[in-house]
RNA sequence: GUCCCUAUCGUCUAGUCUGGCCUAGGACACCGCCCUUUCACGGCGGCGACACGAGUUCAAAUCUCGUUGGGGACGCCA
């Protein structure tokens, strides 16, 4: 068997898409798999549309997702002679030809057919010409460009996923291969692309399933054999239609954002539309690449599920050790300003001791400074509703009074310690020490969950902790 | 409108190609119990699906046809 090459080939008009990302990580998981060649090539034929910056964002895509490419990235918008000498060949054997009608001419004759009830369907009057015609019209240079003409019959190819797919040619008209300004249209610039650089499986989505048609057509004509097809499911949003901004993230870029780890990201795309058997979901990246066929792609489109991405993610920050997950937490912390350099650099020891606390409770690493805000900031509001249930009385004052002054005499502000001064206070006010630890949590922290109370006390520290609580027994007698 | 694809719990899926092992398995979510100062984590349990209708067969989630639902494509966009 010849080279296994595949390639990945967006188009750099947004961002790195969740579909597209799926189409790469499978693309790169084939090849990986059949030790073949991954090949990234950028589809700028369409200038207007087309910046570095959305390349740029592609690119730190794909390499944040943890994938990485062979060979390229390739452009398009280079190669722009490479089409025009296919686009000669085919007119040189009449699979092609000329054809003069404007846009504008086009878009009007569309028009008239759709209103009337008909078909619209390129109509050949430009193949029809007679050869002086087709003469005059070169000759005085009207723009012209190049449609592929599609023969009688039907079109048939192999799908690894979707198995055989079949069309009659007269539901296809003669698409062009070359606009009039001379640049290549998708589906010809991407056949002689895959061919050029050897591509000997194409992997993408399957809303190219009909482009496939016709870019099959094209290899007829250029007498050459096909690469094998493989055409994926879409990803779809909760509610079934096409995942677009309105549902949220959609883009990579926000996905780490929000606090998603690349490998939980990757681990539950590729999950979506594929499945290894045996019940297994946690997947590694080499056990991914060991298990990887495009045989076992499901057929049927897939909903994006977020909440078992987030289960996922929660999954990995778990399992991950404290140091390093610290390193992937810290940017997050620093963008809501609850640290900076200094306390990273002196204070990293306490730093690892948050992250023990929080790891169990974050599913994304976002929520460690949204959840631990606490930790660094007494900036934080007490939760209303349980302000309603706790800090309602004028005994609650007294009691977070008594308990702050009692922890002055604590010399060794330990956890264990603590934990024993506040037994022997809410012994001696007669009540159960949860409901003094209840205050004081809300005191110290403003919520009513959370990490184990005497930890964060100690995480805290005296000082800290006392001027809390005297400010929790203010607003407190206030509030009752 | 025309053409193409698709259909197992709310969601992702195993099982479908190679009918019987399926009173349909797992995961997320949800509910309950246990653990526990709280929230989580963890453990245990529960709820919950073969879209519908014909046909083939001793036997159908699995094969065939139709219906319905969902998706996609119909550009000198990619």
């Amino acid at each position: 068997m010849s080279e296994i090459r595949v390639r990945m080939a967006p188009s750099p008009s947004g961002f790195l898409h969740v579909g597209t990302a799926r189409t790469t990580i499978y693309n790169w998981l084939f090849a990986r798999h059949n030790r073949g060649k991954f090949v990234l090539r950028i589809e700028d034929t369409d200038t207007a549309r087309s910046s570095r910056e959305m390349i740029d964002a592609i690119l730190d895509g794909i390499k944040w997702l943890g994938l990485d490419w062979d060979e390229g990235p390739y452009y398009q918008s280079e190669r722009t002679k490479l089409y025009q000498d296919y686009a000669r060949k085919l007119l040189e054997t009449k699979k092609a030809y000329y054809c003069f009608c404007s846009p504008q001419e086009l878009e009007d004759k569309r028009k008239q057919v759709v209103a009337a009830k008909g078909e619209w369907k390129y109509d050949r009057v430009c193949y029809n010409l007679s050869d002086r015609e087709k003469e005059e019209r070169i000759e005085t240079s009207i723009p012209k460009a190049v449609r592929l003409f599609v023969p009688e019959g039907e079109t048939i190819f192999s799908d690894i996923v979707y198995r055989e797919l079949k069309k009659e040619n007269k539901d296809l008209d003669d698409l062009v291969i070359l606009r009039s300004d001379g640049t290549p249209t998708y589906n010809f610039a991407c056949v002689v692309d895959d061919v050029e650089m050897r591509i000997s499986h194409v992997i993408r989505g399957n809303d190219h399933i009909a482009n496939t048609f016709k870019q099959v057509l094209i290899y007829k004509a250029l007498g050459i054999i096909p690469p094998h097809f493989a055409h994926i499911p879409l990803i779809l949003a909760k509610d079934k239609s096409k995942l677009s901004k309105r549902h949220g993230a959609t883009s990579i870029g926000e996905f780490k954002e929000e606090g998603f780890l690349p490998e939980a990201l990757a681990n539950y795309i590729t999950l979506l539309g594929w499945s290894p058997k045996e019940d297994r979901e946690m997947l590694t990246i080499d056990q991914m690449i060991e298990l990887f066929t495009l045989e076992e792609v499901n057929p049927a489109n897939p909903v994006f599920d977020k909440e078992k991405l987030e289960w996922m993610n929660g999954e990995y920050i778990r399992s991950y050790n404290n140091e390093d997950l610290l390193d992937l937490i810290i940017p997050f912390l620093k963008k809501e300003n609850l640290i900076n350099d200094d306390i990273v650099n002196q204070r990293r020891g306490w730093l690892i001791g948050f992250v023990v606390l929080l790891k169990e409770r974050c599913k994304t690493l976002k929520e460690f400074a949204e959840k631990g805000k606490y930790f660094f900031s007494f900036n934080y509001q007490y939760d209303p509703s349980a302000v309603k249930k706790l800090f309602n009385s004028p005994a609650a004052a007294k009691m977070l009074r008594t308990f702050w002054e009692s922890l002055y005499p604590i010399d060794e502000f330990k956890k264990e310690k603590i934990e024993e001064f506040l037994r022997i206070q809410a012994d001696k006010m007669q009540i159960k020490p949860s409901v003094l630890i209840h205050l004081v949590r809300l005191a110290t922290t403003g919520v009513t969950g959370g990490p184990p109370l005497f930890d964060i006390l100690e995480s805290l520290d005296k000082e800290e902790v006392i001027k809390r609580i005297q400010k929790a027994e203010e607003f407190c007698r206030d509030n009752s």
